[in-house]
RNA sequence: CGGGAUGUAGCGCAGUUUGGCAGCGCGCCACGUUCGGGACGUGGAGGUCCGGGGUUCAAAUCCCCGCAUCCCGACCA
């Protein structure tokens, strides 16, 4: 290296430990781990993002048990357009305010200026309430319950890979009941089920479930639900939210229906998304200074079956094909020709729960190699017996996750009685009556917001003028 | 929009102060040796130095204008 500066020799080098998190420049460690564990790269527009066939595969995963979930509480898949009319935004007052910062316009197409500029849509209520205004008629026609996987636009001022970008993909659910009670019951149900059972059960992250102050309810909502995680270095990150929209998009759509009285009635309104978020949120919860670590129910590839030399690869195939019977999502790696420990630190970034090393001296052995990404353990196990092994512990790996992340937000969370005693990292609790909206709008200018209220008894409240609520305070992203 | 930086090979950067052959690391390609935890050697390919204008014998480098990106803040329904 003739020539080269101190700098520049060790580069190599120092390119190895850039994963170390640090709690003041973490979302540098956050970056790295995208960067490394090939989920996504920044898009060539500022703001969007290109996903990598990792990163897809995951998102893919959870998209799976997403659609699972909402399919098993009777609602049907549907496609609208990704251009709204921008007057259809102006027929509900809020949500046209909340959202107007953050729109993309186009004002220009076919080579002329359109007579009404159209937005690419950042949410779906407004060209769905357009639909429903025709499609609901009668009483008979509801509930009608809408689920579309789309991508959105909100041209937001700082974005940042997988928390917040300009385009993200989702999933939004709309639905319109007779009465308040049944939208409340929507709400809900997709809440604690449809969601709840999204991110605690298969992506391992424990999270304070709430309602939103004023201040932060989605622009046109009565009520609005949050799943509320905590990340590594103490911030709170928002994975998920349920709207009861009331009668505001009813009424601004005219969403009406004919009562079995032969009463004209407005309709009530609810909707939900979780986003790509949720992928940002499983490494900043999950993640360590190796890299990725997957919850084996969201894992693409749950176990990895590396050859260690090749004269094994067939005994290997073999075994890949045997967990795949099993029902365990199974990757056979006989790169041979590239060295050992570049393919094990190549799962490790990925984040495989299961790595199963086979050469050699295990075959003459009758064993295979088991590494854990979750501990970094290693431990030998027959190779008749590896698959109800495999089995086992993946489940133990889920379950271990979930119990890191539970401890993780029950440590950081501290009760606190005034306004000025919170400072630092993790969630605070402190009496809703002792903070209020002029407490809140202090908490702001010191970075902190109310992320959201439950009960006393620590459930979600029917609404935000409860005398027992409790605020959950934090650092957010 | 306010404050601060940056723009040079696919990626990360040096070179700009003091104008003088376009460089380094990683990655990529070929061959060989390796390869039970991020291998090494030799050779090679790869450039609109963000764009436009100016000064000069000569500009990545100096001057002017513009554009883009990043960081801090505001904003994040």
């Amino acid at each position: 290296a003739a020539g080269g500066s101190p700098r520049r020799l060790w580069a190599p080098m120092a390119a190895k430990n850039v994963l170390t998190p640090q709690a003041e420049d973490f979302p540098r460690w956050y970056q790295d781990v995208v960067a490394k564990a090939d989920l996504a790269e920044n898009g060539p527009a500022r703001g969007t993002m290109t996903m990598k066939p990792w990163g897809y595969a995951l998102w893919e995963r959870i998209q799976a048990e997403v659609d699972a979930r909402i399919k098993a509480t009777g609602h049907d898949n549907v496609m609208f357009p990704l251009f709204i009319p921008y007057s259809f935004l102006q027929k509900e007052a809020e949500h046209v305010e909340g959202f107007s910062p953050e729109l993309a316009l186009v004002t220009h197409a076919g080579g002329e200026d359109l007579a009404e500029p159209l937005v690419v849509r950042p949410t779906s209520e407004t060209v769905i309430g357009d639909a429903m205004s025709r499609w609901i008629q009668g009483h008979r026609d509801l509930p009608l319950l809408l689920n579309q996987w789309s991508n959105v636009v909100r041209w937001e001022l700082r974005p940042r890979i997988f928390l917040r970008t300009s385009e993200f993909w989702w999933q939004e659910g709309h639905t319109a009941h007779a009465t308040r009670e049944e939208a409340q019951e929507e709400t809900l149900t997709i809440h604690d089920r449809v969601y709840l059972e999204s991110i605690r059960d298969c992506m391992a992250i424990d999270v304070v479930s709430g309602l939103k102050t004023k201040r932060e309810t989605f622009a046109g909502a009565d009520l609005t639900y949050t799943h509320e995680g905590l990340m590594r270095d103490g911030k709170a990150l928002q994975m998920a939210t349920s709207h009861n929209l009331g009668q505001n998009f009813a009424k601004g759509f005219d969403i009406t229906y004919t009562d079995a009285n032969n009463t004209v009635q407005h309709v009530w309104t609810t909707s939900w998304g979780m986003s790509t978020r949720t992928v940002g949120a499983l490494i900043m919860a999950h993640g360590d200074d190796r890299g990725l670590r997957l919850p084996p129910v969201v894992a693409p590839r749950q176990v990895v079956v590396m050859a260690v030399k090749d004269e094994v690869t067939d005994i290997c195939a073999d075994l890949d094909q045997r967990l795949m019977r099993a029902g365990v999502r199974s990757k056979l790696d006989d790169r041979t020709e590239t060295s050992f420990g570049r393919r094990a630190v190549e799962w490790e970034l990925k984040g495989v729960p299961i790595r199963l090393e086979l050469g050699p001296r295990d075959l003459a052995d009758g064993v295979v190699t088991l590494a854990r990404r979750d501990t970094g353990t290693k431990e030998t196990v027959s190779l008749d017996g590896v698959a109800d092994r495999v089995i086992d512990l993946l489940v133990e790996v889920q379950d271990s996750l979930l119990a890191q992340s539970t401890q993780r937000r029950q440590a950081d969370t501290t009760d606190v009685a005034e306004v000025d005693k919170i400072e630092g990292p993790g969630f605070f609790r402190i009496p809703w009556n002792d903070v209020g909206e002029t407490g809140e709008d202090q908490l702001a200018e010191r970075g902190y917001t109310v992320r959201c209220l439950v009960t006393s008894e620590e459930g979600l409240p029917e609404s935000r003028d409860q005398d027992d609520l409790i605020a959950y305070v934090a650092r957010a992203y």
